[in-house]
DNA sequence: CCGTCTTTATTGGTCAGACCAATTAACTAT
DNA sequence: ATAGTTAATTGGTCTGACCAATAAAGACGG
């Protein structure tokens, strides 16, 4: 009746504890399998369950006879697995849009660009071997950094990741324009 | 120098591929472990390795003496994980209140509640028994529903969790009630 | 003392086999 | 035909072995 815990489960959550409170940071190298084996007592394909499957999903980095590293984000490969699986024009592509769609409004009404952003914008919109997503995805970086919250940014970057791998509908040119107008009015 | 590819991560195309020629659908039964790792000549804990990476993204699941079934994806599993570890890596707490901040205010708005919802509301603010904390999770917990993006609610609710740990400034209650007010407002 | 080569140890990658646990299928007796 | 029992299937976990790649330690020549 109750949900079995199989033991690769309690192992991601003891590596999650691991990593939260010996506060590991990106980079840092992971206790070998042969010791999470021993100090979590469980056998080492146990904890390899484990650390395979937060690999998948790109939390950690795992190199033969180096070790394993936490990992800060970059791609996610699990992305573009699920991506596959996961049946387009469901429901969930057009939560996805509508969540993406609210970081992004919102980073848009940050105060004020610099002049060197501004400069960054222009350059992406005139840049014409990027494609659409890359331009959406690097205008938009812009602004995420502009208004300096990793968190929001590790979001909706893992957002975009996701919508990349579905059809996407893609904004007009104009919108960005409009955009960086708007923003070139509030300096002067 | 080139990337290694490991087994697990060969398997876990062959399964992606097998999934998608032969047709399965939510609900269909895999090949069972020791049959799979025959068919991709493998072992079976390499084959194990790939298949709890992929339960864990919740394309499949697996249940002793049962088998293994391909799942319909739409529990955002996924999201979950890589939001945990996303938000464990962000120590910032100003942060994820701006986040979390961000997505209520993203509901509030919705068009109408019904009258439903706004007796629900009504009485989880007259109800004494709960913390400051319940009052506010259940009170927005109406808006996620009736807003119907599952997605939010979901990273809303991790948000929650999170911040549950730290101190959140509260607030008045005040607060509730001007809202409560608008929205009756906007019924009549 | 330094740099280089060799050897050793560590660490991940993979495999094989064993045994347990839960479920299912087959069988048997009533 | 049904219920109860037994056997077979399937996942869950553990142990140990061996290979491959890297890192660390040691030996040697300059």
């Amino acid at each position: 009746m109750s949900e079995r815990i199989k033991v690769y489960q309690q192992v991601i959550s003891e590596i999650q504890r691991l990593i939260k409170e010996d506060g590991y940071l990106p980079g840092d190298k992971l206790p070998s399998e042969r010791q999470l084996s021993v100090q979590l007592d469980a056998a080492r394909s146990s904890v390899r369950e484990a650390l395979r499957a937060i690999e998948l999903l790109g939390v950690i980095e795992t190199r033969q006879g180096e070790g394993t590293y936490f990992r800060d984000y970059q791609t996610y490969h699990a992305v573009e697995l699920l991506a596959s699986f996961i049946l387009q024009g469901s429901q969930i592509q057009e939560e996805l849009q509508q969540a993406k769609k609210l970081l992004e409004n919102h980073v848009l009404s940050v105060d004020s660009l610099s002049d060197q952003q501004l400069g960054q914008l222009m350059k992406i919109l005139d840049e014409p071997s990027l494609s659409k997503g890359e331009k959406h995805h690097r205008f938009f970086l812009v602004f995420f950094k502009a208004n300096d919250n990793q968190l929001l940014l590790k979001i909706w970057r893992l957002m975009q990741d996701f919508s990349e791998n579905m059809e996407q509908k893609a904004y007009p040119d104009q919108y960005y324009f409009d955009i960086l107008k708007k923003h070139k009015n509030t300096i002067e």
